[in-house]
DNA sequence: CCGATGGTGGGTAAAAGTGGTGAAAAGTGG
DNA sequence: CCACTTTTCACCACTTTTACCCACCATCGG
């Protein structure tokens, strides 16, 4: 569903302009309600479609609440979902406590990622994703297990 | 049906003001009935619908008493349990009482959890939010029980 | 070269949030 | 039972934030 990469920039509202070939997708599919939360791992933000996010909600609120750290999984998780409204450029507000979360500055890169679209500020992603690519490049391929089944 | 995260302020005179965004569930599901206790794990507060409230009190009058720790459960849960009444700018009252269990200084955090709203001061929110973001950026993914499960 | 489209910046009216006052109600002591 | 004090709650007023709208610029294609 999503693919591809946009670099777009905050504005001194915090306001983020969907890539026009995201919205063409939103369009095609009929998708007008957005949420958007935390990716915890890569402190990037996830933006999904309502009817994904609501599957991932029903997930978290069968976990039990007598574990703390399960506890804080259905807090944050579910904590910094918000909303996404767009304005009549596409546009949508993001939070300034997930600014801070995200580390997001004024340049941003949109990723397309199949059920979701991920938000990153720009300079983390050049550096992970090139983190990344070298390390990947001395390794030996086998070495990394969920990695091991794809048949590229 | 609760998401999402707001900064709140307490004032003098021990009031909340509940979220617009929260209102505006409140209103779409008609919920006029709400009912404030401590969620005695956190030491938050947690504030349901009276319709779910109810729910949880049947399941607590179902516990036994033997049990010390139980006891002790459903007596806090039911004891601290009150109506909460919002103003013409849909504010409440939160006791002092309440306010010494949880701590809640002048800043406060509104946490929408599904079928509950949790409120907790801001200071003891990010304290513990900060240390589970540090806990899963330091962990490998999948070593983490309670996010395993989901597909996000 | 011109028009269409996508992206960006900014102004303004409306809404939300916050603080305060006064009347009514509840609580307390004689 | 009455008088007095304290608390509560409904209402008003001000400040801040948000969302909507309009205008401009840059780029691309005909």
């Amino acid at each position: 569903m999503f693919r591809g990469i946009n670099t777009v920039s905050v504005d001194a509202k915090n306001r983020i302009a969907l890539p026009s070939k995201i919205r063409d997708v939103l369009r095609d599919n009929q998708i007008v309600e957005l949420v958007l939360t935390l990716n915890p791992w890569d402190r990037s933000v996830w933006i999904y479609p309502l009817h994904e996010w609501v599957r991932i909600e029903d997930k978290l609120s069968s976990l039990s609440d007598l574990d703390t750290e399960t506890r804080r999984t259905k807090q944050i998780m579910r904590g910094y979902a918000s909303d996404v409204s767009l304005d009549g450029n596409g546009r949508f507000v993001i939070s300034s406590e997930m600014i801070k979360l995200s580390n997001i500055q004024k340049d941003a890169i949109i990723l397309g990622q199949g059920n979701k679209i991920e938000v990153w500020d720009s300079e983390t992603w050049y550096r992970e994703r090139d983190k990344w690519l070298d390390n990947v490049a001395g390794s030996n391929r086998t070495g990394n297990s969920s990695l091991s089944d794809l048949s590229l």
